[in-house]
DNA sequence: CACGCAACGCCACATCTTGCAACATCGGCG
DNA sequence: CGCCGATGTTGCAAGATGTGGCGTTGCGTG
């Protein structure tokens, strides 16, 4: 008789799978005999369930264990877990603003990632946008249709960028546009880091009939060269926490509202 | 008909189904054990409340129960699995036709991502695709520029499709291109699901100096509706395993080479 | 530096559980 | 009575897990 934890404690096998790879976000790695143990499992049984989540690419395997899956994305991941509960927050204030079928572009990054997530529950959506990560989560959801702009993919931004893009936003009308940005600097604007990104950032502005840009708490008062041309034609500036009075204030007189999204 | 409730109808048990619900959105997930124990009805039973549940996408059935609804990416990943070796093997034939510094192109499709794979040894590639978990995978690579074709994204394919792909493609010289498709026919054909797909691989397979099918064995002697215009321009159609007889005289009259990958 | 042990990876096989489909049963209703 | 829908039963295929054996790797010791 190889177990009795039957009565309360079921093993579905997703059900671990879920558990190691959480264990892997917060740990970095994961040892076989630990999983085997924790979960009442024979390390063969571990071992199995690691090479299935190594086929999907989730992690990586070592010699005893597993280690978070490196090639993919190595900043993007880390990036995305920080501020994660600002994100989110920032992501249903956006997501409030938007209204079923709608036309909506998302910029890449990831503050925009977060509004993808919150945007699930809206309902014929199309979703305009240069970052794969984006498209490849929202082209999943029920009635969301999802145009992908192509270009030359930016590895760090994992998002096309270029000419192309530019050209490509040019096509489209979209009712509200949610745009990322480097900095939001202390005379109140948002800044970046490139020019072709700036470019496509003021053009969005332009296409849209809304743009809100979507900032966490760490852009606040950083320094990045690019100003972003007709940023005062956006119409608000989404944050997780009060940015200094100065920023306040000169973010008031160019003319962006300033929307704070309540962590809950 | 005095009781005509059909499969939409929610006469059955609506008791359990709420149960259930409640359950799932407390745990995550459920056992069918549990469950029939819990109701004293028998497995079956469960297990047709779950399909019916799975069926208005209220929940996602897994082995032993089911779990709450994701809607990520479940189609691609499984179909990621099946075969892995064989494409593993196709992807290293490809990726031997691959010199460095070429232009390639790569079709979507769970065969060409293993091709995708498998060209993580070349240097200075430029790929071009329309594919999404390509497009992500590839940019990671060291000297390697990804090109990503836009458009409108396929759910299923997780890839742009459509009139926008079929206007980048003609933008580019490719020095070859992998190919998927829907099937091998017993006529020696490539043959395809949509019109559209059928179009954009014909489309490459002339502006490609060199364009290859990649077809793993499951697609031997299946029947997909539509032929691929130009298919016998193609230089070759790579596979793993050997097709029935029938297919290979078929192919060699049509002009294409066979190549048959080694599993090792 | 060679050695050896312990831990690990991997494979084949046995066993138990689950999935699935076909058929049986039961209780209402016209 | 006979149909219909819900449920139960049963048999077999498919999947999941445990066990033991064996070759390999990591690492400390003499």
């Amino acid at each position: 008789m190889p177990h009795a934890n039957h009565a309360s404690g079921r093993a579905l096998a997703p059900r671990r799978h879920d558990e190691i790879l959480k264990r892997l976000a917060a740990d970095g790695s994961v040892s076989i005999a630990d999983l085997a143990g924790f979960f009442g499992v024979s390390r063969e049984t571990i071992r199995r369930d690691l090479k299935l989540l190594a086929e999907r690419r989730q992690l990586d395997i070592i010699h005893g264990g597993a280690a978070r899956f490196e090639p993919n994305e190595p900043a993007m991941i880390e990036r995305a877990q920080e501020n994660a509960a600002g994100k989110a927050a920032i992501g249903r204030v956006a997501a409030g603003l938007v209204e079923d079928g709608m036309v909506v572009f998302l910029d890449s990054g990831t503050t925009t990632l977060a509004v993808a997530h919150a945007l699930g529950m809206r309902r014929n959506l199309t979703v305009c946008t240069a970052s794969l990560p984006i498209a490849l989560h929202m082209c999943h959801l029920p009635a969301v249709r999802v145009y992908m702009l192509g270009g030359e993919i930016d590895p760090g931004e994992t998002a096309a960028m270029g000419v192309d893009v530019l050209d490509a936003i040019a096509r489209f009308r979209v009712d509200v546009a949610f745009l990322g940005g480097g900095a939001l600097s202390s005379d109140g604007e948002v800044t970046d880091f490139t020019r072709v990104g700036a470019e496509q950032r003021s053009r969005m502005i332009t296409a849209a009939r809304k743009a809100y840009f979507v900032l966490d708490k760490s852009k606040f008062g950083k320094l990045t060269p690019l100003r972003i041309p007709d940023f005062e034609r956006a119409k608000g500036v989404i944050v997780d926490a009060p940015p200094p009075a100065s920023i306040v204030k000169a973010l008031a007189r160019k003319g962006p509202r300033l929307l704070v999204a309540d962590k809950m």
